[in-house]
DNA sequence: CATGAATGCGTGTATATACCCGCATTGGGC
DNA sequence: GCCCAATGCGGGTATATACACGCATTCATG
């Protein structure tokens, strides 16, 4: 069988190399996937507390609160007490919302250039496999 | 298409919930699958030095050299200046070796588990996309 | 309305990961 | 045999990620 090579570090070199790509194409905007990703769920969500946004993304909500720590002093995003005063409710700056249009389009090449190499259906089909995971 | 959800992001999710497999069934030995895999490698190729077994599991070399100082410092890995003065060559030590052992089942049957979830052949399949991307 | 449970956060700690810089050692050209 | 380039490493810095703990705020129940 396939008893050599371990899914879960094919997993995390395919991720690492994939994340590279993305990063690479937003290194002109001083952000990185990671970060980008967040801008975008913040712009849709906004005004959105940190426990939803990590609920959002799947990721612990201490790692959101720091990701987006960086994003705050880069001016990107900015946060306020939310009506809850225990929340901190996150927004974009226009700073953010500009740099999302920017990045945008970079990101666009990056997934067109990944689904070419694939194909449009084994992109599909590895999409599938990954949620079934 | 598929422009909503990031391969990026996608791949990042299930390197990470993959990842937390592994981990939960080897919790009992004290070890990540990250680590497992590192004694793996230094079992296979030792001695070695860090930056061959950087070579050999695709990380930089001060991430290998971070990782086996943990394995060190839990006395499963040894390291000693090699005929190079320049490399520190690793080895496993008979309690590396001993946990190697034990972990062995852990891992197959995870690795069973999964194969078993997707299917051979999606199994081969998402190996393939995996290194095509 | 008062108090204990639940919720939301920040921080401490630990691992994972990369890049860069400086230091030590080695090796090749002369 | 000497010197400079190449190689190998450690440590600094930065982000990514999780878990556990403690504090503040809110809420529900009596």
């Amino acid at each position: 069988m396939s008893h050599d090579s371990c899914h879960c570090i094919l997993l995390r070199k395919a991720a690492r190399k994939v994340s590279s790509y993305y990063d690479e194409a937003l290194a002109p905007l001083g952000v990185n996937i990671g970060q980008f990703s967040l801008l975008r769920h913040i712009n849709r969500m906004a005004p959105v507390s940190l426990t939803a946004l990590g609920a959002a993304v799947e990721l612990d909500r201490s790692t959101v609160g720091r990701n987006t720590k960086v994003l705050e002093k880069m001016e990107l995003v900015e946060s306020a007490p939310g009506d809850d005063h225990r929340e901190m409710v996150l927004s974009l700056t226009p700073a953010g919302r500009a740099l999302l249009a920017e990045g945008s389009p970079l990101w666009d090449s990056v997934q067109d250039d990944i689904e070419a190499r694939l194909g449009a259906d084994n992109t599909r089909q590895l999409q599938d496999l990954l949620a079934a995971l």
